[in-house]
DNA sequence: GATGAATGAGATTTCATTCAT
DNA sequence: TATGAATGAAATCTCATTCAT
């Protein structure tokens, strides 16, 4: 008897994701998503106990993966700019290279797929970047304003800039990712 | 004779945005919205051939209406920020009281009922957008860098802080709206 | 007030026909029927009290039709072959000027449309015929088999003929149309 | 692993000829269908993309099996005459013992259901008739008129006794069937 | 565990009929 | 009478989920 495999989890996830930024999440059926991860559709339920519990578990996993990768080379104890362009970097590297989970977290989020505790846990998470610009507060690089409104102001632009990156099909360059930057930093700049 | 009604696609497009506000694009039926306009099922195929056809038209509708409003009041002979920041100011009005149109039109963006028309058809719509952040830059009071770009940050960052001011319940003051238009202009301005 | 309109039942019957012998009877709608013949779906309403209604006046009155026009110039007291070829030639000059309507009638006749009383009514109408071909019977010019296996058979092969040449395009000169008179002649004779 | 079920497929098909012979091909539905077939709707959709396919395959079927029924029994090396009469009886036997095929074929030859290529197929098969009667031409025991006249002439005629012997209720004793058969050879012979 | 046919509730859509004008 | 919008029952079809193999 087999067990569970963790790499058919892998196919669903990335089958779910590619076809959702496709088609949209009002526009997949567990079908298409057996289809597309090569399995039976009755497999999924073998991993999954329903539709709901597959959105919210992939949720979770986008969420977890995009705040894992933003803090790689993060070092607390180096200057704060150099630091939180490196995260910005991160950011963005993560937004374009996983577009398909950036637009299904957009799709999610006001779905009635994801439950309360699924949302409170992708909020939990945030708190290191509240941290990073608390951080900048304090050595009066950041603005003083209200820190969530800072961030949100931040992620917001930076998401609108990858879809418009990813739907114009520019490539960005150096030149390009400065002036990007250069944008936020001027915002929140104190 | 009983004569088509423009009312009832009022009506219509108001039970659409209400429902796809609380369940999600993907959980809301023409069963639901017909119930929730007052009308029979059958009388919304009266006024749309089908439920594309119907979220194709409301999304042209949102579209359509939030350019409309965002110029209101603006006169491009004043000099150009009291203008700039009296359309800042229209979008998040517009924004915050019609926060169900915001959410419908993002949801739709990636979903398979907008059609390639509908969607070339929205973006012509920002033409006025652009030109506004081409005077500026032509004034030399807005970043020199790409329009598109700009727009976008600013756009994406606004949405973002919609939402945000919507869940998290908060009133917006004075003083924490003009912090926010700070943020913005600190970005963009040169 | 206006009265109800001959001509429009007219209307209603040829929009009618036309459409069944186009898209099939399980095709037609009273919609599709009314917007054919040129009226509002209610106006059919002021007419017939249903669709059913409507199917077997239509049904009755093809059947009507296609006896009156058989018996044309019909005179018993001339001599039973040539009068027999006569009406014969009536029945394929009906069948194939009114070829909509043999193919409504098909289309019909195993319907849940027509009511027992309608096909009552049509097979009173086939008397003539009966007594046609007793009287070439009793003259020992027509076989002794069942009358009505050899009116079936005649009216059968005729109707078949009629749809062949309407569809395959053919035009039946004289020489062809004597040529089927004989097959069916000498299936009959004695 | 449960495996689509040829067996199905037949009771599938049978409970559509059942109901279509009972209730006009109008007035059947898909719900009918799978209730009369003991399965449940969406399962007809397992084995049928829509209405439309169901109702061609069937078509094609009947039209298959007809054709395969006739020429039981039949060698061409021997004599014309009782080698046709015996394919004509095949033919009669077939449309009494299967008379819902027929009456389905003819339901459906006008419907919207039968695309051009069932059409196109259905005609195909007619060669081996066309043959028949070619060879019959040949050896000048059959009238030398077209032969797609005196074949269509032929069936029509049968489909109609058949028809009538049906909802007559007659059943046909030998001498019955030898005196329909005489007045289709009579017509034929040359 | 893996499969995919089977299920049936529910979604979309159609359409005969009614009704207000 | 004539109109065609409005209706809602019923038809077609979809799809998350179950189940037999």
């Amino acid at each position: 008897m087999k067990l569970k495999d963790d790499k058919k989890i892998v196919q669903i996830f990335q089958a779910a994701l590619k076809l959702v930024a496709k088609k949209g999440l009002s526009g997949v059926t567990m079908g298409d998503i057996s289809r597309e991860a090569g399995i039976a559709t009755g497999t999924l339920y073998v991993y999954f106990k329903g539709k709901d519990e597959l959105i919210n578990a992939l949720f979770a996993a986008c969420r977890e993966n995009s705040v894992q990768v933003s803090f790689k080379g993060y070092n607390p104890q180096l200057p704060f700019k150099p630091g939180f362009k490196n995260i910005w970097l991160n950011i963005l590297r993560y937004k374009l290279q996983h577009f398909e989970e950036v637009i299904f977290m957009e799709q999610c989020y006001h779905s009635p797929f994801i439950t309360a505790g699924t949302r409170e846990k992708a909020q939990q998470l945030s708190a290191p970047f509240y941290a990073l610009m608390e951080r900048g507060q304090k050595e009066q690089l950041i603005k003083q304003t209200d820190t969530g409104l800072l961030l949100i102001f931040m992620l917001g632009a930076m998401n609108e800039l990858v879809k418009q990156t990813h739907y114009s099909g520019i490539t960005l360059n150096r030149s390009r990712i400065n002036s990007t930057f250069d944008l936020c930093w001027d915002a929140l700049k104190a």
